[in-house]
DNA sequence: TCTGGGGTCCTAGGACCC
DNA sequence: TCTGGGGTCCTAGGACCC
């Protein structure tokens, strides 16, 4: 007998940002004024990434652009990330989970999974769901206490309706979504309130008379599955309660890998866009090599300014981790595809990725052995000395970031741990 | 200086082969 | 050449999640 929690931070990021400007002496909790977590507006990153609630109270929704945000609410206080230091909450949340179950699963940085074992002589029941509530409340409290934020944790007899139980009512909650309070708790929801129902497949099955959660439970799932194809059928599911993944701790196999990067100012000239091109491809090669990968597709992916987004891709005659061979194909793809309008984003991603066990042993190429050779040397003085200890020359004299995608290139500087808080 | 960055999965349609 | 049908591979695009 189990149950699963969901266990999910409230408003992640303006939580840890608040209890860490708290521990530096900070007078003012971020949480109880309106304010977000935003990128930098100068870069072009200026989107909400976290709010408060009484930011919340304003209207303002995570993505949205802080220009948008401040219309709302002309006082927003606007606080620049630190993943890094959002990276340590993460784990130190994960630690405290562990003492109540072994089998954790993290879902993203602020969500994580826990199978809750109850004790062989617990049969179902009352009980037993008494007991689950009981465990969860004492696991909320002590996040809080041990780590200064709150949690929700939903439990249910499975993950989606966890899941959908740690969304009740925020912050600071336990809510529980037994079987048996289906039909009360999650039918009467508006649709696209369910797991997997995003804008898009919400305002399909408006279009068929489909307005709550409920009343997709109680159509008929050929139809459904005629509609909206496989993820129909999933979300008839899950709008049933039905859903038989199992908590993992197993990692999942990576398929493919990227990085991309809104740029400070638009690209207008092919040199540029290659040299940004290559900054990408040594942040997502140098990733893919870590992961002890090749790929076998390369893609490219280009924004105009005027936010229409396309991209293409190709496959490599042999696959590859080699960072020059796969800068040298994105640019071919680039030339290919560039319209020559002005580029406000670009992207390098892989995928179709194989060992790179096989390739390694086969390197009779004398010019494909150097360059293996290069890659591991720069990978190994950036580990050692920083990421921006070695760069290529061409971005000696230029204002482009010899390095470019991924989140945590911050990361010199170390946050203590959480757990020192109280 | 109004629109981020990291992923996964599915489907449509064309090319190609038998 | 007024050409059937099944299968596979590939690319583009869209949906969803955090």
């Amino acid at each position: 007998m189990f149950y699963v929690f969901h266990v999910d931070v409230n408003s992640a990021y303006l939580s840890w940002e608040a209890v860490y400007r708290l521990q530096q002496g900070d007078s003012i909790d971020l949480r109880t004024i309106p304010a977000v977590v935003g990128g930098s507006e100068a870069d072009r990153h200026g989107i909400v990434l976290a709010k408060s609630i009484p930011a919340k109270k304003f209207g303002i929704h995570t993505g949205e652009t802080l220009y948008g945000a401040r219309q709302k609410c002309p006082g927003l206080v606007v606080v620049p990330p630190r993943y890094g230091l959002y990276m340590q909450c993460s784990e130190a949340m994960v630690a405290i989970m562990n003492q109540y179950a072994p089998l954790i699963q993290r879902y993203s940085i602020d969500e994580a999974f826990l199978h809750y074992q109850l004790p062989p002589s617990m049969i179902q029941g009352q009980g037993a769901e008494a007991a689950a509530v009981a465990a969860a409340l004492r696991l909320k409290a002590q996040i809080r206490q041990e780590l200064g934020f709150t949690v929700n944790v939903g439990i249910g007899p499975n993950k989606l309706l966890a899941k959908m139980a740690s969304e009740f009512q925020k912050p600071d909650q336990v809510h529980t979504l037994f079987r048996h309070e289906v039909p009360e708790k999650m039918w009467p929801l508006p649709v696209q309130e369910l797991f997997f129902v995003g804008r898009a497949t919400a305002r399909k099955l408006r279009g068929y008379n489909i307005f709550t959660i409920g009343q997709l439970a109680a159509a008929d799932p050929q139809l459904i599955h005629c509609w909206l194809k496989k993820p129909g059928l999933l979300i008839w599911q899950y709008a049933n309660g039905l859903d038989d993944s199992r908590v993992t701790d197993e990692p999942m196999p990576i398929k493919s890998i990227g990085n991309s990067s809104t740029l400070p100012f638009d690209v207008t000239d092919r040199a540029t866009a290659h040299q940004i091109l290559l900054a990408l491809c040594e942040t997502t090669a140098m990733r893919l090599r870590k992961i002890r990968r090749c790929a076998q597709v390369v893609s490219v992916t280009l924004r105009s300014s005027e936010l229409i987004t396309y991209r293409h891709q190709c496959r490599l005659a042999s696959p590859t981790d080699v960072t020059s061979l796969i800068w040298q194909e994105s640019c071919r793809l680039f030339d290919n595809v560039w319209k020559k309008e002005p580029l406000r984003h670009m992207g390098v991603h892989l995928s179709d990725l194989c060992s790179n066990e096989y390739y390694q042993l086969s390197l009779f190429h004398q010019h494909l052995e150097k360059h293996h050779q290069l890659d591991r040397t720069i990978d190994a003085l950036r580990l050692r000395f920083g990421t921006r200890a070695v760069f290529r020359g061409c971005f000696s004299h230029s204002s482009i970031q010899p390095l470019m995608g991924g989140v945590l290139q911050d990361q010199e500087v170390d946050y203590p741990m959480m757990a020192s808080y109280l």
